[in-house]
DNA sequence: CCTCCAACATACATAAGTGTATGGTGACAA
DNA sequence: TTGTCACCATACACTTATGTATGTTGGAGG
């Protein structure tokens, strides 16, 4: 909403914007009005600065949606998942590590929005075919890991992906603790764990 | 993508166009590139006139795409729940009428882009949901004319609607035997009779 | 045959967005 | 202190869109 946090990554003049504040600013006009809002006029209004900044991080506005995209792959799922793999641990450990990362962070946020803008786009749809195949093979992988068979990882593996790409945008705000408490129901579905006696929260429809 | 077949709707010029070309025109246009591509200069250029004709037809943009959602419901919905009830026959056979004509014709091909569209419209959301509840009031009550209790035939209205919904779109094009075959299936799997030993057709994914 | 008018064309004004060229400025380094 | 350069503003040219006002035409009806 307001005037974004500006930062600098090394050296030169402080409060001033970078390439990864315009395409944060980006990501949330489009998670709020689609992608042919995602313009470079409006965008310089909203990070309170003229379209001069825009054509110093881009080559144009094709250059905006390319990065978006690039952007959206490589730090909410690539980096999610060689920062769980890095981790020593379990793939039990692993697995938690993601989901709760995922739902705590909202990691997720985008994914519904950009599948809309898939639909007409087809450069759009092919990075979140790739991006659904890379989480499907991460935990289908990590569920193999725990002990599941090829066919049951895939299936729960499924499951997961779908549950979480829903999850940020349908699902109303929750607290730190009920995410956690999500969580850890994730965690026992998956691993056939008994389940808690209140309902999962609703979908407020 | 060609020109469209003009007509006239009683007195008047021949070879001319009305408010109906513009607003399936406008509808397939939205079908394949979204609803910010539903601009007036372009779909003159599709109907092989200027813009002069369009706000003869139409108020302004926005009257177009309010009639594009009222055309959709009208034509698309109302019209054959009222055609359906009209029927004389059993709510079997006023059933069997709908999916033959829905699956036939293709009337659900707008649902999916409309859909997409209600994302960040508020119209057109609220148009999708007006649509969906009336289908699924329609065919639940159908349902429950064949001796299903109220239960069964929601949850199955509710299979019903959603399968159809994205038929026309997700789904390879068929031949009408192909799609004869299809309308059987399901009448079938609603009154439990007995499945045909074929699979359905695959997605082509 | 002539007239009316629905249907369309044409012309103009305006707005919004894109891309480029160029000038300004503040923070940091030398 | 003085450049330097990343970052941003400003100005211009261009494109595409909307909306309005007004001119043009072909066909049905008197």
């Amino acid at each position: 909403m307001g005037k974004v946090k500006k930062n600098r990554d090394g050296n030169g003049r402080k409060n001033s914007l970078g390439q990864d504040d315009w395409l944060n600013a980006a990501l949330e006009s489009l998670n709020e009005k689609g992608i042919d809002a995602v313009k470079v006029l409006p965008l310089s209004h909203k990070l309170g600065v003229t379209r001069g900044s825009f054509y110093w991080h881009f080559e144009d506005r094709e250059d905006l949606l390319r990065q978006m995209l690039e952007y959206w792959e490589r730090e909410l799922t690539d980096e999610v998942i060689v920062a769980a793999t890095a981790l020593d641990g379990s793939s039990q450990d692993k697995l938690g590590y993601v989901i709760h990362n995922v739902l705590l962070y909202r990691q997720s946020r985008y994914d519904t929005a950009i599948s809309a803008w898939g639909m007409f786009d087809e450069r759009a749809a092919l990075a979140m075919k790739r991006v659904l195949r890379k989480r499907m093979r991460f935990v289908s992988r990590l569920l193999q890991g725990t002990g599941l068979d090829k066919d049951d990882a895939a299936l729960k593996a499924r499951f997961l992906v779908g549950f979480m790409l829903v999850d940020a945008t349908m699902m109303p705000r929750e607290t730190v603790k009920q995410t956690e408490t999500k969580v850890q129901r994730c965690l026992d579905f998956l691993f056939q764990q008994p389940t808690r006696k209140e309902p999962l929260p609703q979908c407020a429809n």
